[in-house]
DNA sequence: CGACGCTTTGAGGAGATTCAAGACACGTGG
DNA sequence: CCACGTGTCTTGAATCTCCTCAAAGCGTCG
């Protein structure tokens, strides 16, 4: 069925308009040729639905290519911590590879198409083709640098923390073409405070705080950054 | 002149006694001989001195055979983040396999001595040898997993971060065949605390408080856990 | 339209920081 | 071998940031 599609409509790796982010990227053309064709593509998961389970064996990498998710760890009093937050064009499952088990949860915030390649795929990719393994590596190590980032974070008052997380956001949505200064803060309040080690309360007022400085405005969930460098100032002294 | 004295004396990778911890952990026999052909041994820096620096380029994954370290990264005021403590037969180096460019530093709490494998022999080894890449990955999210654990502790109380901070050298060190209950701390209270994100202060005042509930007693720097459990219980809840 | 969840706002309190000063340990040189 | 100086560690007091608890406002979705 897909491939009665695919001379028009499918879309594959490589015309992913996310090719440049996800795995393909660094990835030689005919190497991608062979990334296609092991990729499970459109799975889908709504608001609120898990992609994977904590303690379910590894099955693979995911890579989201629409919507958003969080990626949650537990305390052993079972509160959620959240890891990380997840856009279109990143990868999923780097927790479950040193124990071939997750040590996380992964959760979607909105409803998110994303592609699977199933650990099988991986062993076989690896062998035959080991600048494959290089960029899994590279990704990999991407994810332990983007942890150092946050403990950088959890230094600095609960301000810079949220400044900081609002520019990481509008950042990262940039460099996948969305407009950086207006989007939708797919996550709540407790969620943000969540990740960044702050209680809810602390985030709200921040965030108003924000916007009678004028640096940002927000309606429901639709987020303006009005002044990029301000907001930025409150992190670089 | 290492060959002249290989026949007796050298320690290479099969007859290491870090062999079950180190990079040959997980290999078949024949890819340990592989691997011991190409790494560079007894390579020793003194205390304070670096093994390597943030912002040089990435030459290779480091193997500790003795001493420890520490993994430093830095806030843009300059101030040293400590990111992780190293322990013998434990790897360094994956801050800077993402961009080619270490942004970390590693320096030496003791005398340390370390093994090199050099970059060029990475890739050399991971085309011949695919499950050594394997095992590279594996350690590598491995590190993403231990920077899961920190952000967990951030969320607990000062006492509860040492309680666990002194339970995890411990735990360490026995599966290194150290004494679980009686090492040396290596690390200033400065560094512990700059690790925890807590004042060094907050450090020493409770770490004297674990003394007078007579869980831990502690020398100049010489520590013995007199009660692990009581010392874990602070985590437990 | 009503209910539930998310967000806001306020007041009070707890835990950790900061600053400051003194104790202790270690290495150096007399 | 002891005196001395430097750096590390300890201890106390004042302060501050952020949390907790509580209640009210707002939005969203059946």
């Amino acid at each position: 069925m897909p491939n009665a599609l695919a001379t028009k409509t499918a879309v594959t790796c490589e015309n992913c308009n996310l090719d440049k982010l996800c795995i393909p990227k660094g990835l030689k053309r005919s190497d991608v040729g062979d990334l296609k064709l092991v990729v499970n593509r459109n799975n889908i998961r709504q608001k609120g639905e898990a992609i994977y389970h904590a303690g379910s064996p590894f099955r693979g990498i995911v890579a989201l290519r629409s919507g958003s998710a969080k990626l949650l760890s537990f305390d052993r009093s079972g509160n959620e911590v959240v890891v990380e937050f997840i856009l279109p064009g990143e990868l999923l499952g780097f927790d479950g590879v040193s124990s071939q088990r997750h040590n996380c949860t992964a959760v979607a915030l909105e409803t998110v198409n994303f592609c699977h390649l199933p650990t099988y795929q991986l062993e076989a990719l690896t062998i035959n083709n080991p600048s494959f393994h290089q960029v899994l590596l590279q990704r990999s190590c991407n994810q332990f640098d983007s942890q150092i980032q946050k403990t950088l974070l959890s230094r600095r008052s609960a301000e810079e923390r949220v400044a900081v997380f609002l520019a990481n956001i509008s950042d990262r949505l940039k460099v996948r073409g969305y407009s950086e200064l207006a989007f939708r803060l797919s996550m709540s309040r407790e969620e943000i405070g969540n990740y960044l080690g702050i209680a809810h309360e602390t985030v709200s007022r921040i965030v108003n705080h924000f916007q009678s400085l004028e640096i940002i405005e927000i309606k429901a969930k639709q987020l303006k950054i009005l002044d990029k460098k301000k907001l930025l100032s409150f992190y670089q002294e």
